[in-house]
DNA sequence: ATGGGGGTTCCCGTTGCTGGAGGGTCAAGC
DNA sequence: GCTTGACCCTCCAGCAACGGGAACCCCCAT
């Protein structure tokens, strides 16, 4: 299989594919022309790490979690923290952004939005 | 006043401000041997600056805001609109977190968590 | 032979800074 | 006058996770 048949098959674009072979995720073998060449196995760890971007993994996270995967001889316990932890991360990120959210929410709401200089929005940015 | 009581005073780091005069943002003075000399409006700037960062603004948003609030012909429409704009991004971001969320509250919450190899993660992760 | 649609590598740009190297400046103490 | 330490300066590299584009190779059909 080449790069191209691969991204329609896992949604990921061509060059996401070369990224992930250039930072050691996959390793397709290679034609006598020099084209990538992809087994099943890589179009498979490729669909993996594909969702597990999807669910927001990071990079690193989700060489970890292929690395549990392939190993036949994990620990669930070791994924469920690695999964924990990430959900610790985002449970912070949408506080912060409800956060935010409400603030804004409030500001624009006061905001008469009209031809008039008067604004509540930037009186706060620049209140003290 | 010098960077590191501008820094002080705005609880901004002081290679922050030096950026942010890089890209254009602020307009210190110098003092004669080079050092930077920021007026009180300087300050002011860099504290709405630090405000609307907070808020979640790009640094162009930022840039938009500053010029705004500069202005005294301003409507407060254009600044509703841009902090209308910037609030419809953050719902989207919520809701993209919160899916995320949902999915992997549901697989670590059906993950034993033992020593076991068998996970319900990974087998989403891989599936199909 | 030529054209079009693959593939390849390499390098720059993105966002918003942060860290560090290498060097000038200033105020205090001896 | 000299040193020491705490400032300040500029410039360069790097982070995450790619995306865009140049310059080039390869294969097949006409």
């Amino acid at each position: 299989m080449n790069i191209s048949e691969v991204a329609r098959e896992t949604g990921l674009p061509a060059k996401t594919i070369r990224y992930y072979e250039e930072i050691g995720l996959i390793k397709p073998l290679r034609d006598t022309n020099g084209y990538r060449l992809f087994r099943v196995s890589d179009v498979h760890k490729l669909a993996f790490l594909g969702r597990s971007r999807a669910l927001g993994f990071s990079i690193e996270d989700c060489r970890r979690l292929l690395a549990l995967y392939e190993d036949q001889c994990r620990a669930s316990a070791d994924v469920k923290a690695l999964a924990e932890e990430h959900l610790a991360q985002i449970d912070g990120k949408i506080a912060q952004l409800r956060s935010m959210q409400a603030t804004l929410r409030e500001l624009v709401e006061e905001c008469a939005g009209d031809r008039r200089p008067d604004c509540p929005i930037l009186r706060d940015l620049a209140k003290e």
